[in-house]
DNA sequence: GTTCTCACA
DNA sequence: TGTGAGAA
């Protein structure tokens, strides 16, 4: 319809991805990363898992798995563990910069059919 | 199913 | 850097 109503669904789907959460096997099914190195990761400051409730069974969300992904392929490449972890995170950041300032610019609502 | 630690390559 | 095994 309208840019509202597509910027209204951006947010959705934002908020969507961002309430994907799951265990540490299927993380490791889907990425194909094994729990072990999942846990030595976070162990390493890779990424941060919400502990849900009450105990273990650490959970991650989208941005999560994505930083796997993109870590375990800059390690492909070379990189060190380290570095890798730097690199996404910078990368996060902006983009979760970006994504801010797109959702939080409301501008003109033009009627463009 | 998940968690942790110790140790090894 | 990543994995194995044992124990809870």
């Amino acid at each position: 319809m309208n840019e509202d109503a597509q910027k209204l669904n951006a947010l959705l789907d934002f908020d969507l991805l961002k309430k994907l959460v799951v265990g540490i096997g299927e993380v490791s099914e889907i990425t194909g990363i094994p729990t072990r190195k999942i846990r030595y990761w976070e162990e390493k400051g890779a990424i941060q898992s919400e502990t849900n409730t009450e105990g273990s069974t650490r959970r991650y969300n989208y941005l999560n798995v994505k930083k796997m992904l993109l870590i375990q392929e800059m390690i492909e490449e070379g990189f060190t563990l380290d570095a890798a972890i730097k690199k996404v995170e910078k990368r996060m950041v902006t983009l979760n910069e970006a994504f801010r300032k797109l959702a939080d610019t409301v501008p003109d609502t033009e009627d463009n059919e």
